[in-house]
DNA sequence: ATCCTGTGTAAGATATTGCTTACATACTTC
DNA sequence: GAAGTATGTAAGCAATATCTTACACAGGAT
């Protein structure tokens, strides 16, 4: 999960992962993207995606198609609801506590 | 944004926001918890969760009282849904251009 | 005033990131 | 099989993170 918060801490990251979001898109389109950056950066953004299980890769022939993994993201998102429905819990028990007492 | 996301993929400071979730809780009892680190190290920790604002600190007396600041972490939060419902959104959208072709 | 307690900051060591250019590899096409 | 196209990897570099120990400083107590 610290792999996949770092992978989308990064906006390049962010922008890729919003460019894969609704299918395929080779390596090259990608970094077409990205015209201020080079190719084998872009690459290494997207290695960095795929060891946090955010994008998964089909080579097709020649190129490598890689495409959003929606699991991904699941243990982040599963933290940040943690941090606001466990604290409504908490204070609800704590004013439930204070109502027992006298 | 950026700032938000890189803070909560420490677990170490993950833990600290969840320390401080439901209160306020001075440095020293935080750095408490963490006896593998040095006080330093923690504070530094506290330092980066407050310039990313995920944290609100107040002095009262000699102490430092940390407390979680639950808007902190809002854009990550969008980001994340966004992920998800902008491509619901997309793929409702190309699955109607569908229907409409011949 | 002096001392203690709680806390932040400085300096420095080491690891990790995020880029670059140059190279390796694997399909595809002629 | 030779050349071209799409892509990943290696090496190296500058910037940044994350620790450590030593120090500074403010507030409360004596």
């Amino acid at each position: 999960m610290d792999q996949a918060l770092r992978a989308v801490a990064d906006p390049t990251r962010r922008a890729i992962l919003r460019l894969v979001r609704d299918g395929d898109l080779p390596a090259g389109a990608i970094a077409a993207h990205f015209p201020s950056m080079s190719r084998p950066a872009v690459s290494q953004h997207l290695r960095v995606l795929s060891d946090a299980g955010l994008v998964e890769v089909r080579p097709v022939g020649n190129r490598r198609l890689y495409r959003w993994r929606p699991e991904g993201l699941r243990d982040a998102a599963a933290f940040l609801e943690e941090m606001w429905s466990d604290r409504l819990a908490r204070l609800k028990a704590a004013a439930e506590r204070e109502e027992e007492r006298p």
